[in-house]
DNA sequence: AACGTGACAAGGC
DNA sequence: AGCCTTGCCACGT
C-alpha cells in the first residue's frame, strides 16, 4: 500500500510522542490540522505495516482507554507496551492530565 | 455509485 | 454512567 501525504503526516506527528506519554486520536488529528478528523487518525494507525518503528500504542482515545476490546489479544499487546512505559491504569483507564501529550493539549473545541 | 463500517469525539438525555 | 446521534472521511462491497 502507497501511503498518502496525510497518513505519513499523520505517522510523523504519532512519531513525536514522548516515551512513556500518550496522546489522542483528536489530538493527533488536530496538530496535523485535521481538526475534528480523529477517525482518519485511527484509519491511518490501522494500515500501519505490521513491522513498523510509528509508536502506534502511545495513541489512545479521549476517554484515556485503549481503543480495543478489553478481551482482544491487540489490547493486552498495546496495555503490556505502555505499561513497559512506566504508564499506568487506573480501572483502565490513563489519567491524560499526567500522561497526555502535549501536555498543555487543550480540551478539544467542540465543533460549530 | 450508494452504502456500511471503522483502533474517534462530543453533546444530549 | 451509559446509550444514542451527529460530524468526519477513507475504503471495501
Amino acid at each position: 500500500m502507497v501511503p498518502s501525504v496525510t497518513y505519513n503526516l499523520i505517522w510523523s506527528v504519532i512519531r513525536r510522542i514522548p516515551k512513556g506519554r500518550v496522546s489522542t486520536y483528536g489530538r493527533v488529528a488536530d496538530i496535523c490540522g485535521l481538526i475534528g478528523q480523529s477517525r482518519l487518525v485511527g484509519y491511518a494507525l490501522h494500515a500501519l505495516p505490521r513491522d513498523t518503528k510509528v509508536p502506534w500504542y502511545r495513541v489512545i482515545n479521549a476517554q484515556g482507554r485503549i481503543s480495543f476490546p478489553e478481551r482482544s489479544e491487540a489490547y493486552r499487546v498495546q496495555k503490556r507496551f505502555l505499561e513497559s512505559e512506566r504508564i499506568t491504569f487506573k480501572q483502565g483507564k490513563i489519567d491524560l492530565t499526567r500522561f497526555g501529550w502535549p501536555p498543555d493539549a487543550e480540551v478539544r473545541r467542540r465543533r460549530t
